[in-house]
Formats: structure tokens, sequence, C-alpha cells
DNA sequence: GACAATAGTGGCAGTCTATGACATGAGCTC
DNA sequence: GAGCTCATGTCATAGACTGCCACTATTGTC
């Protein structure tokens, strides 16, 4: 990022205002009670502009989701080439729920979360962007297998299986996420590592029994 | 079902005259692109009606779902109690299938996949119709697998490993569906079988290798 | 620094989904 | 058939979006 232009900073600041305010007030007094100009207006802006920055009144709720999504796949392409898809999986996750550590995030999360669960069409959202980081992490970790010399790009088996690791660890993750939000950020991340230890694969060439 | 009064007749009918053209009209023209009041004029009915037959636009496509999944409970429950888990899941997804089989059902489900993958909207519906199977059909093994003299009710990794079993399940039945539907029928049951075979538990009373 | 090209913004009108209120007319109970 | 309930259509309205146009701000060029 060599020039951050002064419209480009504007841009961002903006994103970043109108992400803060709406979670706050769609928090505060419903998803499907707050209309979308009640936000731009929060957020000094009007109801026009507020749809050039993002598409549908729900898009202001996602868009750091699919930085997060990003942010994982960009930390699966730094580990070791070689490394053990389920031991990199395993790795980015935890580093990634040390995001919650920060006082601020976790607020922001739990505020999240209560909307998404109670309006049917956002968690039908979000389960979609689910799916959607599934299919790009199994992309990479694909990407990744078949660099490793040895590796066939004809293996149709271990790349469904690739997939199936990814949607096993993305489950889990959902499920703690979802069951355990109350818990303090430790204690997820416990019961998070407890689970994905307990799913780990067999085939040790993809990860499993490390300590066997 | 002791008395269909000519009202629920009326009503049964105007629904699935409903469903009908708006899956094709959707397939002809495209979701969006298709109005709410044309889909309601090509039923003969005002598009205020339509609203009170469904809840929204989207609702029309998917209500024949509801009574799939209702479908799969209901044949669930037929299965002799103490039948192995996986064996009865197997056995009423097998069955389900078998109703493409008929032209016209096969031609219907066709256009509704077209519509579907073609608007992301429907197809985050969709998972999270998928989700909530998921959720009432693991609660109905649930129910099952308690029933059974010497099952615990407080056997929580049972009933984790129930729902895991349902989601494994759905998992393989939407992967073929999505990514084998040009296959004629016959072949997507093979697929399907082949695949739910492949995945079968271990655990031997859950209905895992019953030919070892 | 002046200038033109480019991009961001607000206002306005209009479409479409969805809902409430009301009147009319069909079916249902006795 | 009288009275009732329920379904439907019409009308009006809110709210999510979109196209269009005029206006302002920023950028790049000389």
């Amino acid at each position: 990022m060599p020039d951050p232009t002064l419209r480009e900073l504007s841009r961002r600041a903006i994103r970043q205002r109108l992400g803060d305010v709406a979670i706050r007030i769609f928090a505060e007094r419903g998803y499907a009670a707050t209309t979308v100009d009640e936000v731009a207006a929060a957020a000094g802006i009007s109801e026009r502009t507020f749809f050039r920055y993002f598409g549908t009144k729900d898009q202001v709720l996602f868009f750091r989701a699919d930085e997060d999504t990003q942010m994982l796949v960009d930390r699966l392409r730094e580990r070791p080439v070689g490394e053990a898809p389920w031991i990199s999986l395993r790795q980015i996750v935890l580093v990634s729920l040390d995001l919650l550590d920060d006082e601020a995030e976790l607020e922001r999360e739990r505020m999240l979360r209560s909307i998404l669960n109670s309006t049917p069409e956002l968690l039908a959202h979000q389960l979609a962007r689910v799916a959607d980081t599934q299919r790009t992490l199994g992309d990479a970790l694909w990407e990744r297998w078949i660099a490793v010399p040895g590796h066939r790009e004809d293996d149709a088996d271990t790349r469904l299986v690739l997939r199936a690791l990814v949607g096993a660890m993305l489950g889990v993750l959902t499920e703690v996420m979802m069951h355990a939000e109350d818990q303090p950020p430790a204690e997820r991340r416990r019961l998070v590592r407890t689970a994905l230890d307990a799913i780990r694969p067999g085939r040790v060439d993809l990860g499993g029994e490390p300590d066997a």
C-alpha cells in the first residue's frame, strides 16, 4: 500500500464508522426496527450515500467478516510448505481467536452475535459466508498440498478430504462460538483446542496423531 | 385428515398452483427480474393475496422443501426401534431419492436448482434450511436412541455424534445434488450410496461396518 | 496556482417487497 | 335462510433500493 490517498483514507474511515454505528444501533433497537436512513444519519451521511458504501442493509454487518476470511487465508499461506494440513488449520484458527482478547473486539462480537441470532435472514447470510470461507480455505489448502513434491494433482480423494477437514474445523468453530458465547476468551480457546484434537484425522500425512 | 373442507381444498390447490407458476416464471425470466405481482397475476390472484399464502417472495420456492423435511422425519419414525442410526439414515435418504424418478418432479428440481444457483440470497436461504433439517433430524435420531433400553439420556457424546452423523449425511447429499445435477437419477443414487458407505461411522452400534 | 478530469455526495422520483385497514362476498353452522 | 367466519380485493403506507442530475471536493497536469 504505497499511496493511501486522501480519498481512500476518507472512504475507509467512513466505512469503519458506518460499521461501528450500525452494529450499535441494531443491537440497541433491533435490526428490522432500524431503518437505513437512521444508521446513515447517525453516521452523518445521507441514505443515498450509505448505499454507495454498502450494496445492501446487511452488508454493513459482514464486511469485517470478509476481512477475517482473507486474514485466515493469508496466514495459511505463511505457514511452511509441506506442513500437515490439519496442523496448519489448527494453528491459524487458534491464532485468530486471539482477536477476542481485545475488549472492544469482544464486545463487538457479542453485539453482532445477538443481532444475528435474532434475525433468521441474517443467520442465513452468515451460513452462506461460512460456506464461502470453507470453499476458499479448501482451495488454498489444496494449492499448498499439490505444491509438495510427490503429491499428485489428480488425487481427487485427498482433495475431497481436505475440503472435509476445513468443514470439520469450521463446524467446531461455529459450534463453540454459538453455544459457548458467554464463556471468556480463554475458555473458548480451550474448548476449540479440545474439540479440534478430538476430531483430528487418522491419516498421519494430514496431521493426525502427532504425539503417537 | 378427516374433513378436507372445501376451503381447505381450495387453499391447498392455490398454494400448489402458486408454487408451480412461480417456479416456472422465475426460471424463465429470472428471480429478481420477476415481481410478485406478475406471479400472482399469472396464478389469477391479487398481489395482496399472494402474501397471505406466503409471507415472503422466496417462501413460495421452499414450502415444498419443508414438506420433504417432514417426510424424512416421518420415515425415520417408521423405522424399527433399535435399528442402528446410520442404517436408518441411509435407508430414508435412498428412499427419498426415488422421488426423482418422476419426470415432472425431476424437471421441477432442475428449474429450482438453476434459480437457486443464480441468486445468492436464495442459496443462503437454502443453507439455512439444510441447517434446520439437520437439527430436526438430529433431535429425532436422539429421541429414538434414548428409547432403546440400556441407552442413557445423559450420554452427551453420543448425542453430539448423532448430530454429526446427520451433518455428514446431509453434506454428502448436498454435495452430490449440487455437483452431479446433470446426472440421471440412477447415477445420483449410486453416487450417494457410494459416498455414504465411504464415510460410515466406525462405531458398530451406530451402524458402521455391517459387513465386516 | 489555474484548469480540466475524476470521484464523492445529496436530493428527488420511482420501483418493488411487505403490511395494516376496510369493505365485499364467498362458504359454513344452525 | 339468518348469522358468522373466513378469504379476497382495494387502498394506503413504510422501507429497501436504484437511476438521474446537479453540486462540490480531490486529484493530476501544465
